[in-house]
DNA sequence: CGTCACGTTGAGGAAGGTCAAGTTGGGTGG
DNA sequence: CCACCCAACTTGACCTTCCTCAACGTGACG
């Protein structure tokens, strides 16, 4: 619990009793196995499962199978709050590596809301984050061309990484296969595998056996447009 | 306000109490001319506000100025309630047609979290179905062809406008240019216009002078492989 | 040493962008 | 009433991006 802790207060203090009402959560531990789903697709949940370990990745598909990923989710991440007021989940969750979850009640979170209103702005607080995410992603898929789109996720994966002590001195661990990226990009595998080759090309990045360094970070913020606002890191009360 | 209580209630009922205290809020009705800003990009926001009468939009721009929506807002949808917790807007909203807005104090909304948490469960509902738009919109822009987007966009916007009395038998208003078409849809203007003959050759849709008529809804639906779920149009309690 | 997943490469084609030139219809001023 | 204007819509031609199909390379693992 206390990486979420930590990184809620990157955006708003938090009382002590606040604090202690998360690490007092009933919850329970569960492990995933890379390639399996975190959460089923399209599930009716009573619990809402906390990222501790691993990347996992919220997708959408089509009835032919085609799968288009709309979120990255890394260790801190409440991977699907929404589904506490949703209900039903639109999506499923995918691990990409071995992840460790923590599943939370919806009843013990019912009771978060009833008596912490300020904690529950917080947690309120990271859906419609995760709302951002989905809007910067979906400029980019707009907009963007295919360099500055990936240029775009590795800059925004390398901040959510650090903020939670996962990434440094410019490198990450990133757990997917070109075909997965290409899922998130919207692209096909050989696309995926071009556009990569083009930063390479181009001494943006390197990317080989799931790690990645960034080896000029102005130029591929500039290429991607990056403005990281939207990932909301500056303290503002609430 | 009476619209957005009685779409709230589409999803969970709402006590007298509660009806009473989105009815005390105070408020500021400002109206805004098609073609302007109803919040301005990127503004730091005091006020969230709430869509009275009108079709606005949500975008988001590149620094060349290309500019994709994000979401499409129609009367009884609390526009930037983002605002509320996010504090920075990350893009902006325009309003289509001409509109009037009702301005909510986040004091106000600050007050309502405070004292009536089930309310605020609805409120945040609210805004985490906006999300569930945006990755909807997302799998449209990363994995389905051209038709089948507009199909969906035409889908989406026709069950969303019939729940506040805005669209029956088939028929609705629309007050977007075939250039705004294609910033939502992710096209040139140009495709937009291929696209939606497409559509209309295939005798799916009409869109002619702002008024669209749906001529076959299931298949239309079955082309776009449209799904209402992810609007959360069924009671069930939070 | 074979197998398998993943990555890489080439060739051809479809979807969609860009540029440029009309067309249409409502609104306005003479 | 007519001429003009302007925004929105439409069409054609050409080009880029990206997809598909198919083959091949590479390294881990049994």
């Amino acid at each position: 619990m206390d990486p979420f802790i930590r990184k809620l207060e990157r955006r708003d203090d938090l009382s002590e009793v606040e604090r202690e009402a998360l690490r007092a959560l009933p919850a329970r531990l569960r492990e995933v196995r890379a390639g399996r789903n975190v959460v089923g697709y399209a599930a009716r949940v009573q619990v809402s499962c906390l990222l501790i370990s691993g990347i996992c990745g919220r997708f959408s598909a089509l009835a032919s199978g085609a799968r288009q990923y709309t979120e990255i989710s890394v260790p801190g991440d409440f991977v699907d709050l929404h589904g506490f007021v949703m209900k039903h989940l639109d999506h499923g969750v995918h691990a990409f590596s071995n992840s460790t979850v923590l599943d939370v009640p919806h009843e013990a979170l019912k009771t978060v809301t009833e008596r912490y209103p300020h904690l529950t702005r917080m947690l309120w607080l990271e859906t419609v984050i995760d709302a951002a995410v989905h809007r910067q992603w979906l400029l980019a898929l707009g907009r963007q061309n295919g360099p500055a789109r990936l240029a775009h996720l590795i800059c925004e994966l390398y901040l959510r990484l650090e903020v939670v002590g996962l990434a440094s001195d410019m490198r990450m661990d990133l757990p997917l296969t070109q075909q997965e990226l290409g899922e998130v990009l919207g692209f096909s595998v050989v696309h995926a595998n071009r556009t990569l080759q083009a930063l390479r090309r181009r001494d943006l990045i390197t990317w080989r056996d799931q790690k990645v360094e960034i080896l000029d970070w102005a130029r591929l913020a500039q290429l991607a447009e990056f403005d990281p606002t939207y990932l909301r890191l500056q303290k503002e009360p609430i």
